[in-house]
DNA sequence: GAACTTCGTAAACACCGTTCACTGAGATCT
DNA sequence: AGATCTCAGTGAACGGTGTTTACGAAGTTC
């Protein structure tokens, strides 16, 4: 069966442990009782051992958001599942609802990934380079490759995008139609105008700016029910791209 | 001279020290650094006299929230200082830039008064109720207040906010005319329609959002010099408001 | 000057991250 | 099989933390 050692099973189990009991903290007490000592107690070893397992309580947290952003792809691939996979539109309506409610629902976790400064989450090394937040983003570019591949227009140039841009921009069409390619889909290049690029990147700015604020509570006025105000802005987003459905 | 007793001016005075002692901690060394002891340490105190000015630790962090508050309303009001009053393109742009500004160059600020949950930073008691950002949010206010006043033109329709918005955007309005009346300036409230009004909360969402992004490193990709980016989100948020200049 | 208020202290308690020498059980090799 | 090696976990210790408590020494008030 298993071509582990007892060792190593028990080795991985204990892992796991470790990781689910932060995590059952940090929701519910909060970053700051994420502790060596609590999660030894709760697991019935001593703190100590833990150091077996990481380098450090600051290591942890690291390896932390990577699992919580691990799930979060997981829960936004099961909203994608239910959606017919020829409705692009819907598929971006379930993945940015679904990130504003994973969001509000697991504040804590929303607030160490997306909302730490990488002096206090710990700088990444430079041979371990993938971005705090990777298997999430792989979600949001191949909605975003979806949307594009299945573009029923050229986007409207609203407005040049300045000059300046330019060199960033094509580095992020490269990404993007890397991603798609990816999935199998292949793309001609002259179907995104770095317009459309641009517009992706303002898109992913208002949804995180949306949603943050609402976690936070920092928008300039009590909102009754703030979620019909974020549809509306998805509204908008998918109508500024030539969708109007 | 001074109406206050000796005891009263030198409790003031520590009273700033330990603000003073607890800003440096967090800008050099991070939320965590800021710590009862090494607060003491540096004034030459203990730490227990400490709690002959605030009640916690979580205590003196909210109030040090508060005062970074003030401080960066006082630096945006500089910045808004040298602009022409009548030239309110300017001011956007200059609170706008003066606010990503200061973002950048304070991230541990930052964070703590614009990306913590309520949880962690503590929840305000219902008597002393001004949100956290008051002073900020007035800057705010005022510049979209002006914004309004000058409005050349009404903002052209671009789509009607939904019906289950009005209630929210009502409040708004009302508290953006009072803002304005505020400052002497008496405006006709038929200037200011609701869409106008949501558009004004759209802006703070991309603002945020870009800002926070760019604080904590979120971006999708690298962008090498997010400055124009910024500067051009601006204008497209201009332009949408009818000012084309 | 007596009574009262208030700032600060020292000691203590219960936590925390981290290091270190050590034990005992699983894995490996002969 | 037994010897050897690896390694998860321990207990003690160090220096740090927030917070409470009893107490002293000033400033203020009468």
């Amino acid at each position: 069966m298993t071509e582990a050692t007892r060792r190593e099973r028990l080795r991985a189990e204990t892992e796991r442990d470790i990781r689910r009991q932060a995590r059952n903290l940090l929701v519910s007490h909060g970053r700051d009782a994420v502790t060596l000592r609590a999660i030894a107690r709760e697991l019935g070893i001593t703190a100590p051992a833990l150091y077996r397992y990481y380098d450090s309580r600051e290591d942890l947290l690291r390896r932390l958001a990577d699992d919580i952003c691990t799930d979060l792809a997981t829960d936004l691939d099961a909203d994608l599942a239910v959606v017919p996979p020829d409705d692009v539109t819907a598929q971006v309506y379930a993945v940015c609802r679904g990130f504003r409610r994973w969001a509000l629902a697991h504040p804590q976790e929303f607030a160490l990934v997306f909302a730490s400064t990488e002096a206090t989450l710990g700088v990444c090394e430079p041979d371990h380079r993938h971005q705090v937040g990777d298997q999430f983003g792989r979600i949001f570019l191949e909605v975003a490759g979806r949307l594009i591949a299945s573009h029923p227009a050229p986007t409207p140039p609203p407005a040049d995008v300045p000059e300046s841009l330019h060199a960033d921009l094509e580095v992020f069409r490269r990404v993007l139609l890397d991603t798609v390619a990816a999935q199998g889909v292949p793309v001609d290049p002259e179907v995104l105008p770095l317009n459309a690029v641009y517009h992706i990147t303002q898109s992913w700015v208002r949804l995180y700016g949306h949603v943050a604020l609402e976690v936070f509570g920092r928008f300039p006025f009590a909102i009754g029910n703030p979620e019909p105000m974020f549809d509306s802005m998805l509204a908008q987003i998918l109508a500024e791209m030539g969708f109007t459905d």
